[in-house]
RNA sequence: CGGGGCGUAGCGCAGCCCGGUAGCGCGCUUGCUUUGGGAGCAAGAUGUCGGAGGUUCAAAUCCUCUCGCCCCGACCA
């Protein structure tokens, strides 16, 4: 490609709507422009970037079996009726009716269609295992789309789906994604951990991430430095710090004047803060039969510990679950501030406690009286609950569940996942085949997602400097940066000449070359090849020639070698081939850890 | 959806408080000079001041409404 030619256009400063570093050098170096919240178009240079992301993925795909196809965007509403997600999801899923007035949705993942597919074609277990995937565009109209690509409402995601007759099928292809989806990310040079998530509304039994290690990251996880215990924090357990063993205490009221948080009641008390007992209230909406209902959840947790609100909504089932409103609190006898289980009006509210209250005998909690607290509540004693589950947050500095060394967190972005399904989408459907006993049964599914473009914006954040960015060779625009500095002679100078018939001579043997062909001062054209950031830069000019011939500079280095102009080709060719088996050498088995 | 910020030339910004007919830097066009790390000189082009309504002799500036974008939180199948 020659610059001059090029569509996009480098820019000196940064728009001021980019805030992460991805987003702003993908902005400056011309790969991509916002066209609204959470919308981009690619420009020449991010496309081809993209285009050999996806021609990983699809490799990978390929060698564990995948079949690569291609389903709508646009999907009648028919079949998430058929799942009930038309029902259970909400803003975030684009509709619209076509001409007719018929119900329509975009495509936020394909679940549903692919079921479609698998009931129309799949008949006999003789046709499982299967797995199909493919590259298509997703719509999720996300309340706060943020930081570049990083996280947008239109995307661009390689989603496969698994199909078996049995679970221990299904477990064989969860775990061939697992290793592939490490292959991709080692290929694309962009280093990663799986932790095992959150099930969520998707469903199924078993659901790992693949998470990017940043500190821009959404994500928290929690990890192990001892054992190597690794969670995202929305499901990781914690060993709950043991209670002192004490005669269980009879119950006392005392005054605590404006004390309305556990900080300020241990301090005005002078106990720890697992000495307490914290409330937390909550609107959970729990589907019942066909109806959504909202149920009011008091949930409690020792005073040194914080609610889980992931593990809260597992508990009881919530699909959805709010901060309770002041009028809602008192409307079940509760006193903000002041408030515990005890004294609630019956059947007003849905006690959950966290098992470390269970356990901790003689803990001081509200008296449901402005002003007043109780000492040595006691579970079962003073207070029953309707589950008594573990619903508290793992933190920095919990035990860790599995070697009770202490736990550290750290931030991460998604950059896949896998799930498995199970029989969600198949049952609801009637996607079923004929098993070899002569039963019919429902396929076992699994999905397993990666986002491209996000993948795209981590790579970014992963390798750049302060002179914009540095692409691994596996995923760069092009290979190599060709820079004519032609002088005052311009197309007449014996570098011009050279320059294009190097740019000849390169894509003939097959080097993807950009060249910088264009009539600008050399520090340009030096600071626009930092900032694209391809692997490797060939400068010709008057004084290289002079010296011997092409300097030849990686991106990631300071020192140029001098190559003769005829061998040229030949150098850079071992050079690529040098990075690429760099690259190829981070592509190491990763034991699946459950 | 709650809180905060910002919309003025392609990009970055000033002007707004205190109303008087729009400016700076970069980029862009033309010419000459220059040519190894974002060149110099000269001449030029480019704005419904996000939109609508209102107040006023007069609105980028004041008032009301509205749209958009960014950040924090809620949310994230």
């Amino acid at each position: 490609m020659r610059m001059s030619k090029m569509f996009s256009q480098t820019l000196r400063e940064v728009p001021s709507e980019a805030e992460v570093v991805s987003h702003q050098l993908l902005l400056r170096a011309g790969f991509v422009r916002q066209l609204g919240a959470g919308i981009f178009s690619l420009l020449p240079l991010a496309k081809r970037s993209v285009t050999k992301i996806e021609d990983i993925i699809r490799d990978e795909m390929n060698a564990i079996g995948g079949q690569e196809i291609f389903m709508p965007v646009v999907h009648p509403a028919d079949v998430w009726q058929e799942t009930g997600r038309w029902y259970q999801i909400g803003s975030e899923m684009g509709r619209f009716k076509d001409k007719s007035g018929r119900d329509m949705v975009l495509a936020m993942t394909h679940e549903e269609v692919v079921t479609d597919l698998v009931r129309k074609e799949i008949r006999s277990y003789r046709q499982l295992p299967a797995l199909v995937y493919h590259l298509q565009t997703k719509w999720r109209d996300d309340p706060r789309p943020r930081a570049g690509l990083i996280r947008v409402r239109e995307f661009t995601m390689k989603d496969s789906y698994s199909l078996d007759a049995t679970s221990e099928g299904l477990d064989v292809q969860y775990r061939a994604h697992y290793q592939a989806y490490f292959n991709i990310y080692n290929r694309c040079a962009l280093p990663s951990v799986a932790v095992k998530a959150d099930v969520g509304m998707m469903g199924g039994s078993m659901s790992h991430e693949f998470m990017y290690d940043t500190p821009i990251g959404e994500d928290t996880l929690v990890i192990c430095a001892n054992c190597g215990y690794l969670a995202n924090r929305q499901v990781a357990l914690f060993t709950k710090p043991a209670a002192p063993v004490e005669e269980l205490l009879p119950i006392e009221k005392v005054a605590t004047p404006e004390v309305k948080t556990i900080e300020a009641l241990a301090q005005f008390l002078n106990v720890p803060a697992s000495k307490t007992a914290k409330a937390v209230f909550l609107v959970a909406t729990i589907t019942e039969g066909e109806q959504d209902v909202d149920k009011f959840v008091f949930a409690v947790v020792r005073g040194d510990m914080d609610v889980n609100e992931t593990k809260l909504a597992n508990a009881v089932k919530a699909k959805e679950l709010r901060p309770a409103r002041p009028e809602e609190i008192v409307a079940i006898g509760a006193v903000p501030g002041y408030a515990s289980p005890i004294g609630i009006k019956t059947g007003a509210a849905l006690i959950l406690i966290d098992d470390a209250v269970q356990n901790s005998p003689n803990l001081v909690a509200g008296a449901n009286e402005d002003g007043y607290h109780l000492l040595n509540t006691n579970y079962g004693r003073d207070f029953q609950a309707a589950v008594v589950t573990d619903i508290a947050v793992a933190g920095e500095g919990a035990a860790c569940p599995v070697c009770q060394h202490t736990l550290r967190t750290f931030r991460g972005v998604e950059i896949g996942n896998i799930f498995k399904l199970g029989t969600r989408y198949s049952q609801a459907m009637g996607a079923t085949f004929l098993d070899a006993d002569g039963k019919t049964k429902p396929v076992i599914m699994g999905s397993y997602g990666i986002g491209v473009g996000r993948l795209l914006a981590c790579i970014v954040e992963e390798h750049h400097d302060e002179f914009g960015l540095r692409w691994p060779i596996t995923v760069a625009p092009y290979q190599v940066q060709l820079v004519a500095l032609t002088g005052k002679q311009g197309a007449n100078s014996e570098a011009e000449k050279i320059a294009n018939q190097l740019y000849q001579d390169l894509q003939t043997a097959g080097v993807e070359v950009l060249y910088d062909d264009r009539d600008e001062a050399p520090g340009v054209k030096f600071k626009d090849a930092d900032l694209i950031g391809l692997p490797l830069r060939l400068t010709v000019s008057e004084r290289s020639l002079k010296n011997g011939g092409v300097e030849l500079k990686p991106r990631a280095g300071k020192e140029f070698v001098s190559v003769p102009v005829a061998e040229v080709v030949a150098y850079v060719k071992t050079e690529i081939a040098r990075l690429q088996s760099e690259i190829a050498a981070k592509i190491v088995e990763v034991p699946f850890r459950d």
